[in-house]
DNA sequence: GTTGGTGCAAACGCTTTGCATCCAT
DNA sequence: ATGGATGCAAAGCGTTTGCACCAAC
């Protein structure tokens, strides 16, 4: 997983005319580092430790410009989307586990040759899709077999 | 499209020790008869002009149950998912229009194909997935182009 | 007759907003 | 210097809950 370097956050940034403050980088890099996905208390925690004094607000409106950005983007869960991931790297496709919560990503899009059959059948002309896995983890799956 | 048969619905219900109440019944009518993913808010005015005065708790409780027995389902809309279709015919998957939020569903699940091959790059144990598709379907661009 | 479901209203908690202050540019 | 961003606290509002009554079984 490569990492994002911090001036490319700037500069996504200053090309919307928003500034670039510690709190936005601190709650960006929070997600982006995360091995899953976050819920918006678990970000604010986090966040905390680093500026000790952010308020929730603040990662609530942060949260809302790193979306506009397509910086980060809300995962859909059954009981529906109140976590976030990063949407970096660009088109990602995450897999969830439902044991550990744990998230992994893989680049290819398996969609990409499936397209052109959904638009010939429903004539929608497709521009994008939100696509997400469930399963199980290997180690969680190890872990069940112990149990 | 297939209608579904009332009697199914109460089995359903049945089958969960669930009582089968006409509030029930139209919750679940409307969304199932509905061509598009509807709020919580437009399915409460929908009930009330078959049950005038449904309560919106009922609403609320009430697409807790169908989730729960699998009948309807949430959509994932880029500010959330806050909106409701119906789950049945099996395993479908909804393009959704982003210019009249038309819904259409298609059978064919284009991932069939695709679980054993993210499963070995993952290494995980794929059970479940969420797809959505986004687009425009052919009224509207037929609008778009006349503007 | 029982028991779960409903309607109402109050409570709850997540999210947004107003405003004075601060700081990135 | 100055306008956008922040922190705090209050307001807002979607959602849940408690309870008495009602209806499905």
């Amino acid at each position: 997983m490569d990492l994002i370097p911090d001036n490319y956050i700037q500069s996504v940034f200053k090309a919307k005319g928003l500034k670039c403050t510690p709190q936005r980088i601190a709650v960006f890099k929070v997600i982006e580092e995360s091995k899953t996905h976050l819920s918006i208390e678990k970000i604010h925690e986090e966040v905390k430790k680093v500026l000790s004094n952010v308020g929730l607000a603040t990662v609530y409106r942060t949260l809302d410009s790193l979306i506009d950005l397509g910086l980060i983007e809300k995962v859909h869960l059954e009981d529906g989307c109140h976590n976030f991931t990063s949407a970096l790297s660009g088109h990602r496709h995450a897999v969830v586990c439902k044991v550990c919560d744990q998230i992994v990503e893989y680049e290819d899009c398996p969609l990409d040759g499936i397209k052109d059959q959904v638009s010939e059948k429903t004539g929608f002309e497709i521009d994008s899709h939100y696509l997400q896995l469930f399963g199980t983890c290997r180690q969680c799956q190890a872990q069940d077999n112990n149990t």
